[in-house]
DNA sequence: ACATTAAGTGATT
DNA sequence: AATCACTTAATGT
């Protein structure tokens, strides 16, 4: 029987090549744990504290963020295999509450670190420190993006990098999901999602079934 | 077969 | 682009 640590370890260097440096990995093998989360999962609300950073194996995360007032809640960007929260690091490192909230969109795994080691690390491992500015960077310029379409864009191009984005992170050119979830994330009315949607099936663009939506 | 939920449509603001 | 007031279609029990 394998035990966790060696299978974490080959999952790493299948799925986290950015994380080189052997003695990381082994560290990784030896404090991470693996967790798993059906779809559906709210895997970390808000105010709640944050006492690890995940390491996406498999599966695919939403995070959002909820407004100042009661409610609404907005969409922030969706994570796949092989990303990290950003949001994360920081919680961890000033070991403030979580402002964001994180929900399993499929049957997710992730390998869980500690908070205690994500700061030692930093200053122990050069590959470490890379893998979290680079996952940092990254997520930041998406963000700006969204920002950017929010303000300056009208909802079909929204959409458009709604589905792209999520298609993405779940590896996959099918998203399942319903018009009124996505109208939800995007802020929109259902029947809006659901027009231009339409629109976008005629173009030749995607193929719509009940529940599921294809990238052509 | 019936109830429930998802999706499509037109009119109104 | 939102809301309303439906209709139609797909699914679960």
């Amino acid at each position: 029987m394998i035990t966790e640590s060696t299978e974490i370890l080959s999952i790493l260097q299948k799925k986290f090549p950015q994380i080189a440096e052997k003695a990381l990995q082994e560290e990784i093998a030896a404090v991470g744990k693996l967790m798993h989360f059906h779809a559906g999962t709210v895997i970390m609300d808000y105010q709640s504290y944050v006492r690890m950073v995940p390491l996406i194996v498999e599966g695919s995360i939403k995070v959002s963020r909820e407004d100042d007032q009661e409610g609404k809640e907005m969409l922030l960007y969706f994570l796949g295999a092989g990303e990290t929260c950003s949001m994360s690091f920081t919680c961890c490192m000033m070991s403030k509450k979580s402002a964001i909230r994180t929900e399993a969109v499929e049957d997710t795994t992730l390998i869980g670190i500690p908070i205690q080691y994500i700061d030692q690390w930093m200053s122990k491992f050069q590959s470490w420190k890379n893998f979290i500015m680079l996952s940092y960077d990254l997520k930041m310029i998406e963000l700006v993006k969204v920002l950017d379409s929010i303000a300056f864009e009208g909802m079909d191009s929204r959409l458009k990098k709604y589905l792209f984005a999520r298609s993405k992170a779940t590896n996959s050119p099918t998203i399942e999901a319903t018009h009124s979830e996505i109208a939800a994330d995007l802020n929109a009315s259902r029947e809006a999602v659901s027009r231009l949607l339409k629109k976008l099936e005629s173009l030749g663009i995607v193929q719509l079934g009940r529940n599921q939506i294809t990238i052509l």
